[in-house]
DNA sequence: TCTGCAATGAGGGCTATCCCTCAATCATGA
DNA sequence: TCATGATTGAGGGATAGCCCTCATTGCAGA
């Protein structure tokens, strides 16, 4: 039973990857996550620019909080606290959810047991942080090897497909800055003072502060060091 | 033949998990690497506050460009560009080397062909971005779903098992700004000035100001803005 | 008990940065 | 041709930040 989950893996991914609409990449999961016993989906994508960890939110489905019925998304942000556990961790985790309606108390966990619901988390990585993340939840969950590295998987194409058919290129996102602009602010993060970057760029000291400004302005900062952050965070400049 | 890869990766990924030497670890990866044509390893750790790609090498092993023997870290160091493609991209890729010796050509392909030497480069990320890789190179190679999703798999755990020997945390590195430090650091990482920030955490500018000369020795930065981005790349606040 | 570190605060002085505003030239696209 | 954006540069003024150095208190560990 062990090798079940992972037998059609590469059928699934390869089919998710090939979406071309949210409703087939969602009968995919689904195949694969209900012989799991999961049965409740979300999936979500984050904005660590702006400290959302869920940007948009691009599937809910599923009695996520045990009171029959579907949730909406205002409700399953508010009470559902595992979501920010995604900034501490590096690696998918299983949680598990116990208590009445109202008073619920979530844990991290190995193994998922008891009554309640659990569910796996799937954190997305990239070059600039958290991207995004997928979630399965159910009563009676498959917590093995096997399902974790399966949903692992599938969360992740899940995801790319999900923002590919939003139409969130994220590799593709078009340049804030121009590209003397990022000249300058890579200078200024690596910790060069303005007075050196003008040397270093044969312009005058006015003319990289005229440039740091524009930099401010265009990314919405409120200083130079929040710009040089968001300029890394953005993918303006690399870090 | 297409699921034949992936229905022991249960099995090997929760071994290497618990290996608890290197030897080990790098007889599972063959274990399962080999049978699919790859025959060449490459596992290092990766370190973006210090621009390094490969910051530690954890294991390099086989002919890697084709002039029969064992190659050197330093050797495959400068002859080896596709490395440096782990900067540029958040997600596995294949890559196929044609030429000869002293004169090859590297390209990242979706799928690889010829004569010459393929592989799969597996970058793995964190929240603070890219935090190693792992290569798998061979002659005649299965760059199918299945072994790309495979060797994917193989090659996170690996990072994080060889992290894990090598006694380099991660996600457990100590910290080397002290909680005061940090709360300092994340106002002005959110755009608020040295005079806000202390009205903020009820201090005076003076000591805000001695707190951040003090960030900026620890971390080694030359400026503020410099210390704001390195105080995230090495995950000592949230962005 | 002593040492080191964290936290807090500061004098005095100077530099670096930022604000507001203005300007010119060049290239590109409608 | 005209409008817009990129690039470059600046006057005048003010603020914010940084340097060097010094000090005190409290806590934890040897």
């Amino acid at each position: 039973m062990q090798r079940a989950p992972l037998e059609d893996a590469a059928r699934v991914v390869a089919a998710i990857e090939g979406s071309d609409a949210p409703e087939t990449l969602q009968a995919l999961v689904r195949e694969c996550a209900l012989p799991l016993g999961y049965d409740r989906f979300v999936l979500y994508s984050a904005d660590i620019e702006r400290d959302e960890v869920i940007a948009q939110l691009f599937w809910l489905e599923g009695d996520w909080f045990g009171e029959g019925g579907e949730v909406d998304a205002k409700t399953y942000l508010a009470r559902c606290p595992v979501t920010r556990h995604v900034l501490e961790t590096d690696e998918p985790f299983f949680w598990s959810k116990t208590g009445n309606p109202g008073a619920e108390t979530y844990r991290v966990v190995v193994v998922p047991r008891g009554r309640g619901i659990h569910g796996l988390q799937v954190p997305i990585f990239a070059p600039a942080g958290l991207v995004g993340a997928m979630s399965f939840g159910g009563k009676r969950i498959d917590s093995s090897t096997a399902a974790r590295l399966l949903l692992t998987l599938v969360g992740t194409a899940a995801l790319r497909t999900a923002k590919r058919l939003a139409g969130l290129g994220g590799a593709a996102a078009p340049h804030r800055l121009s590209p003397r602009e990022r000249e300058v602010i890579r200078w200024i993060a690596s910790g060069r003072k303005q007075s050196d970057t003008a040397l270093l760029l044969g312009l005058s000291e006015r003319t990289v502060e005229n440039h740091l400004r524009r930099i401010r302005n265009r990314l919405g900062a409120s200083s130079t060091a929040q710009a040089v952050l968001m300029a890394v965070q953005t993918g303006e400049i690399e870090s």
